[in-house]
DNA sequence: CGCTCGGTTCCAGTGGCCGGAACGGTGGGG
DNA sequence: CCCCACCGTTCCGGCCACTGGAACCGAGCG
């Protein structure tokens, strides 16, 4: 346990975003307040839920008189709860969170993700892909299990998790757009371009995708892809003790549940895709 | 199913707070473009995830331009997403609101509802209440179990619902603030103060409350507080088919479930008291 | 063709945001 | 004890980003 969240706050380190610098130097971004309270708003974490006034100032990158401002009107709004220990993000975030489309595909898979669940006997990971990153929408854990870095609503760089290079894999296979995402962060392991395509290409022949203690020593995962409407919309996981072999056994379950969720998808949702159009 | 979901339209026609009027007359609300902001996130809820750009319009109350231009820089932050078919909300705030305490609520309590969904086999809720209303944290659905008006992230009466009762006859044996609650709303059924103040004593004195056929015909609920520090946190429900008896058989397992939660609440977290400070 | 409705762009005026600065309170360490 | 570092709050003049009515474009439609 204690390897596990050393090795996640090793890891988190790096994952979180570059730290808030000013604003952006190009004169394309708006300085808007509102951009200032997604500022303060994105000072919070899941393992950073509780902040004190000066860590959200610090956090956010923004003079003191503006956060109290900012946080005042936040709390105002409900998106904010102070409490005598800090702040906290508040409930109503919560509310306009599970209106998105990942909440309703966490919705749809769920019930067969229990099913798998009760099967596997192993923590399973629902995620999406988010440019470079994925983001987990649900985790099931298991008493006793490895313990996994990742965590529902944070983001883990695709190309260390088995999740992320499913998506990968059925991405690449779309559009050849694979250059951007292989610029792996600097001196970090599996900086190998040519080896991770091969990988990813080897993954997406097979239909599944594994991580073997590439993030999280003992701990082995394998991925595959949930298909709607002819593209990947999200990937699933089941997470194991790398000592306890390949976890072929999974695999078929494993790809069982993958399929019954993406046939259960409505047409509708399928507008989840990754295309989001990204202003500018 | 077609009747439950009717049923749902008909509530949620009621729940739906007032219809956005322009601004708070008063001179404390700020008309700030925060406000706007949060005018149009508003706008979205789980049952209309997908808005055109007129429908924010509309819903949010705020003039074309406006709204055009708070659309933009939501965009911009990721809040919303832009698809041909409309405006959504974006996984950007669905990042945000898992960084919530009911959020860290839920993951601890999944685990223990997991296993208690493998042996009741019937629809679970955990929900936390909010002024007047739960909200509903997460939901464990059943096939072919009745269908419930409960979605995740959205609000219910607390006076119709069994988690309801159940957290607001906790809260009525801290402070007799029943009053403000049992202003039930106009006409519609259990505005007997008197009988629903009698019931609350007795859900309190027995340790659950129920809910016979008060909200969807046909179906029934018990509830049980989840209570941590000597406070109630939240609240955990089963429902059942009206018709398959009183449930007693569901209410020892029920009971064990919160408390196990309770339990397994860490102390920090129970900082996530109904006790917010709502400012002015 | 004229109408309605969805969606976008423009623009001048102004009021809300800006953030440095100053102020109380607390703790702790020399 | 004093001093300092830090947290949290408040104030205020200047300026610019927000405001929203209005005009515009295209699509559907009777």
């Amino acid at each position: 346990m204690s390897l596990g969240s050393e090795l996640f706050a090793e890891m988190s380190s790096l994952v979180v975003e570059a730290p808030h610098q000013p604003v952006d130097v190009r004169a394309g971004a708006a300085p808007s307040i509102l951009k200032k309270a997604f500022d303060v708003l994105g000072s919070f974490s899941p393992d950073r839920r509780v902040l004190s006034f000066a860590e959200v100032a610090r956090a956010s990158g923004l003079p003191k008189s503006t956060t109290h401002r900012v946080l005042a009107m936040l709390v105002e709004m409900g998106a904010v709860e102070q409490h005598t220990d800090g702040y906290r993000i508040g409930l109503r975030m919560f509310a306009v969170g599970a209106c998105s489309a990942e909440v309703a595909l966490r919705d749809i898979a769920l019930p067969a993700m229990e099913e798998l669940h009760r099967i596997a006997r192993q923590t399973l990971h629902l995620a999406v892909l988010r440019g470079p990153d994925v983001v987990y929408i649900e985790k099931l854990r298991t008493h006793q299990a490895v313990p996994t870095p990742a965590v529902v609503g944070a983001s883990l760089p695709a190309h260390w998790t088995a999740v992320g290079k499913a998506l990968l894999a059925e991405e690449r296979a779309e559009s050849a757009a694979s250059t951007e995402v292989l610029r792996s962060r600097a001196g970090r392991k599996m900086a190998d371009p040519a080896a991770f395509a091969q990988e990813l290409t080897l993954s997406r022949a097979r239909g599944y995708a594994v991580d073997r203690e590439e993030s999280v020593a003992g701990l082995a995962c394998i991925a595959v892809p949930i298909v709607a409407g002819g593209s990947a919309v999200a990937a699933l996981s089941v997470a194991f003790p790398a000592a306890a072999g390949k976890g072929e056994v999974l695999l078929n379950p494993l790809r069982a549940t993958a399929a019954r969720i993406g046939r259960s998808l409505p047409p509708a949702l399928r507008g989840s895709l990754l295309r989001e159009r990204h202003a500018r």
